[in-house]
DNA sequence: TATCATATATACTTAGAAAAAATAAAGCAA
DNA sequence: TTGCTTTATTTTTTCTAAGTATATATGATA
């Protein structure tokens, strides 16, 4: 139970985290505070702590007196989701735009030629990676630390949906690395209006993508 | 130590809350643990609980192994406050179009009046209180949970920089009023685009005054 | 089907030990 | 004396262990 180890309760957060996002606890499972403390051989206030954490990240759900649960994720939630990500979104790119240097241009390039060589070699988890890791250099530049973290906040409710909507759903990555180029391009100009016309754009493709290719109930 | 009692932590959140709201516990204020949990007679466990969740609100910062503090709001925490804020605020307000009954805007007009009514009479807080329902209910037509979340969490960190700003600030009551009655009207035109431009800017005034008028340290 | 007993899980308490950090005291050098 | 470092001492956080109380779910009985 050693990690980086400043805390267990956050220890044990990102256990659990982890074990959500790989589908280790699938969406609607119960979580038994007892049976995880003796899994981790540790006693029941950290892990009651942990879970708190969680609850507030939006990954778990927790009833007083009944019990905690895993999140499961209905249509109306994707397209929270997504809607408040792009809105964030275009915001960050607009204030990155003070920001963004020469170096942080290269990383983006860099990533989006990550991304291509692993849609080649059909590496979905690294994928996945890559893009969030575009999406969050960003976000990152636009130094605002309260938009950062409810774009982080976002990302892993995205993470957890893919587990139970992307594996089913054939992406189309051609288009997504196309899309990442432009978004990249419109960076570059630094047009602040034009910046906020292609994010934003972006998002409400990706979102109407899902919702005609996926049967999510809700 | 029976409120509504569902569980205790969320009492004790909701008064440490409290507490930090009306300046009981002043901003870089430490917070006690033991302290806490003996003036509320009960143990340490829900009081840790608690102050998970207020530091999940951005109320209190907690660094492992040495402490608790209420948070102090530097210029750059307001600017990111309000800017976010104005965005969440904006998408809300245009979402609430779809969703506005004429009953809301009866209560939004009331809210208004009344919000005049504090003024004559100058009660500070009713006013304030007054000022953030007409926001929230706004925001609450929405519908989009997360969005309403995150605006109610930035409407509590208002309400703490309030304690270290506000006092010492003039505010122009005649012309917030005036500011409301426009959102208010704008509201009714169910024009999307004038909405999201008029909310806009509502917020980079209200930012433009409390940057003038207010020696916030950062 | 409704009711009561039983079992399970959560919520909280109590008491205290381990570990980290803050504070105070002592020692030493300039 | 002053400034600095080292070494206790104390405080606070962190976590443990075991157990009680309470609410919910389960399941048997009528």
């Amino acid at each position: 139970m050693i990690l980086d180890h400043r805390n267990l309760s956050d220890d044990v957060a990102a256990i659990i985290r982890k074990m959500i996002l790989n589908g280790e606890l699938k969406a609607g499972a119960r979580i038994n505070q007892a049976q995880l403390a003796e899994k981790f051989k540790i006693s029941r206030g950290p892990v009651r702590e942990a879970l708190r954490s969680l609850q507030n990240e939006g990954l778990i759900k927790h009833e007083t007196n009944k019990g905690t649960f895993v999140t499961t994720l209905s249509k109306q939630d994707a397209f929270e989701i997504y809607t408040l990500r792009a809105l964030l979104e275009a915001e960050a790119a607009q204030l990155a735009v003070f920001n963004l240097t020469e170096k942080d241009f290269r990383k983006l390039e860099e990533l989006l030629d990550q991304f291509y060589q692993m849609m080649v070699e059909q590496n979905l988890e690294s994928q996945a990676q890559c893009d969030i890791l575009f999406h969050r250099t960003i976000v990152e530049a636009s130094k605002h630390s309260r938009l950062i973290n409810m774009h982080r906040q976002l990302d892993t409710q995205v993470g957890a949906m893919y587990l139970t909507v992307s594996n089913k759903v054939p992406v189309r990555v051609h288009q997504v690395v196309e899309n990442h180029q432009i978004l990249l391009d419109v960076l570059r100009t630094k047009d602040k209006e034009k910046i906020k016309e292609i994010f934003s754009e972006h998002y409400t493709q990706t979102l109407k993508d899902l919702s005609n290719m996926t049967p999510i109930k809700g």
